[in-house]
DNA sequence: CCGATTGCCACAAACGATTGTGGCAATCGG
DNA sequence: CCGATTGCCACAATCGTTTGTGGCAATCGG
């Protein structure tokens, strides 16, 4: 019942007859098993109790004397968006390797919000954070933190002046374009996604020049913001069959708006693709299980990539932005 | 660039002529404004300072001393999951209303990861634990801890002789069952989910037990095991298909395995519902995008009160366990 | 053979909070 | 008017680490 005090180094130290600089010196040192710290014997005979009686570190202890708190904080618009949640278990397993911890929150895309989450990761002394949810709307709260000092780095989206790691989403887009234009798609509608968002913005601009340089008309193309999420989709594409009935071809920034609009190609009798092609962006688990042509994104490196960077920062350094390489999936609907 | 050192207590009392201990009572204390730690004027200098100077208390320090960390683990088969996720996203909301911090971890409903991934939150000193991933294969585990005095709930599944909040799944598996049966059909299939967690074994459960009741013979009705994703449902789809190809309708304990099932009934130019009615569970986000009739299970709920009751058990109560009541969503599949 | 290294280890001061204890003045009760 | 209470606050110990400094013996170089 009662959850016994867990051990100290101090009383390590008592029962192996040495003092608790010794003994810590030992247990932190990476070299482990020889470390210069203690006699060969010494050391042995301290990892071995240690190892034995369980002991754990505090690392509030710990914190407290470092000024560390191996704890990185992730700020996600939301969880629940595989894609997100995918970058985030990227960030965590990379992380988790270098026994650091990460605490995640969800901002919902609202500008307060992620001040107000961010703020109480720091209050929590994590030594960085990474964001998944930069956009136009909160770019003056992240160049305050770089004015304060407060390392981080952007994944999924990116903003000017701050290091990222993104999908070349721009390359990604036009891999859509041009997939559309060979497979004999005229008349095409962008479900553009989140306004203020590179990864809207990126994605459609790279379409759009694909097509400019194929030497499809400008006139032909028509584009709907909204969200990421499937009812966004769905609406995207119940507007843009009714103010373009000839439309042969849907590019959804997003697998999920994707399905949103798939659901309603269904619903009117639409055959996809034979009346209209359509094709998605990252690649999620989902995608495969409606057929859907789409853009692989490589959400976990991106995750991997992003932590990476941080460390970097937190080392001193000072990394570039990097940009992933997307890739086409074709499958049935495009 | 570099961080400034935050402020300390000890600063905050200096510049205020008081002692730490002064300043520490009347920032602690829940009454705020009027604590009986000091005159009103020394409570009022002291509050405004701490604002005017972005105090922040460090919590390593507080928790060293205080011995508790203001922190759940949580610990979860996978974030991508949407269930979980949306599980988790309760906890935590739940969480920060009361100052409380979370981490969470992915299991991937492996043994042994569950039990890497608990004690590393064990070892960062988490006030208790919440687990989503409780089954029969981690239950030696969960016993451990409570052999340990290691506070902890379940969400999602159960087990027993553990404190956890769930779904009541055996009768969202009857209300599938008596629609089915309401609008005509005989023959039946389950796609069961992952052999060993209570979703699965209580949701077909439940249906079995209904069909019973309504006089369905047991033989017209065939099992299928696996997982809870989308691969494992279009599997389990190919098999049904193959095994009973007079199956006139299918229950997925899980929308997602619904959606790769659906996917396969496409495929094959089965038309849904005419010729097979398909349910899923949980109505997460992407059944009403593609018109799933399913069970909606109050997932975000379902994290607060686990994380409610795992409160209660810190704070020395013992708390029952809860079942939330599931609702019937008829769409367009059945 | 003697002074300088080197190997091994202990002392003690932090880190920044919380909290038991106690002191001094002003006010209260009778 | 006097002893007891109350209001307001300070002292100092403590939580479990890390790390600068230094001490003692054994070994080394010349």
């Amino acid at each position: 019942m009662s959850a016994a005090r867990p051990i100290t180094l101090k009383a390590l130290a008592q029962q192996l007859g040495l003092s608790p600089s010794t003994v810590s010196r030992v247990l932190s040192d990476p070299a482990g098993r020889d470390s210069k710290w203690a006699a060969p014997e010494t050391t042995a005979r301290i990892l071995a109790l240690a190892e034995s009686s369980g002991y754990r570190p505090n690392p509030y202890a710990a914190s407290l004397r470092t000024n560390r708190s191996n704890l990185v904080g992730v700020i996600v618009p939301r969880l629940q968006d595989y894609v997100l949640a995918t970058i985030y278990e990227g960030i965590d397993e990379a992380a988790l390797a270098q026994d650091y911890l990460t605490m995640v929150s969800n901002s919902l895309d609202v500008p307060e919000r992620q001040r107000d989450k961010a703020e109480r990761l720091l209050s929590h002394r994590v030594d960085g954070l990474i964001f998944g949810d930069a956009s136009a709307a909160n770019l003056p709260y992240l160049d305050e933190l770089s004015g304060r000092g407060v390392p981080h780095t952007l994944v999924s989206r990116r903003v000017p002046g701050h290091v990222s790691v993104t999908c070349d989403d721009h390359e990604g887009g036009r891999l859509i374009a041009r997939h559309l234009v060979a497979s004999g798609r005229s008349c095409f509608g962008v479900i553009a996604g989140r306004p203020g968002t590179s990864t809207s913005i990126d994605r459609t601009a790279g379409f759009l020049d694909e097509l400019e340089q194929l030497g499809v008309p400008r006139d032909d193309v028509s584009l709907i913001s909204g969200g990421f999420d499937t009812p966004a989709g769905r609406e995207a594409a119940l507007r843009l069959l009714a103010e373009r009935p000839s439309t042969d071809a849907i590019f959804a920034v997003n697998d999920f708006a994707a399905i949103g609009a798939l659901g309603v190609l269904h619903a009117r009798g639409i055959r996809v693709p034979d009346d209209i092609a359509l094709a998605g962006f990252n690649d999620t688990a989902l995608a495969a299980g409606v057929e859907l042509t789409t853009v692989r994104s490589p959400m976990h490196e991106m995750g991997k990539r992003g932590y990476a960077l941080l460390v970097e920062i937190l080392g001193g350094g000072t990394p570039e932005s990097e940009l992933l390489t997307p890739e086409l999936v074709i499958r049935a609907t495009a």
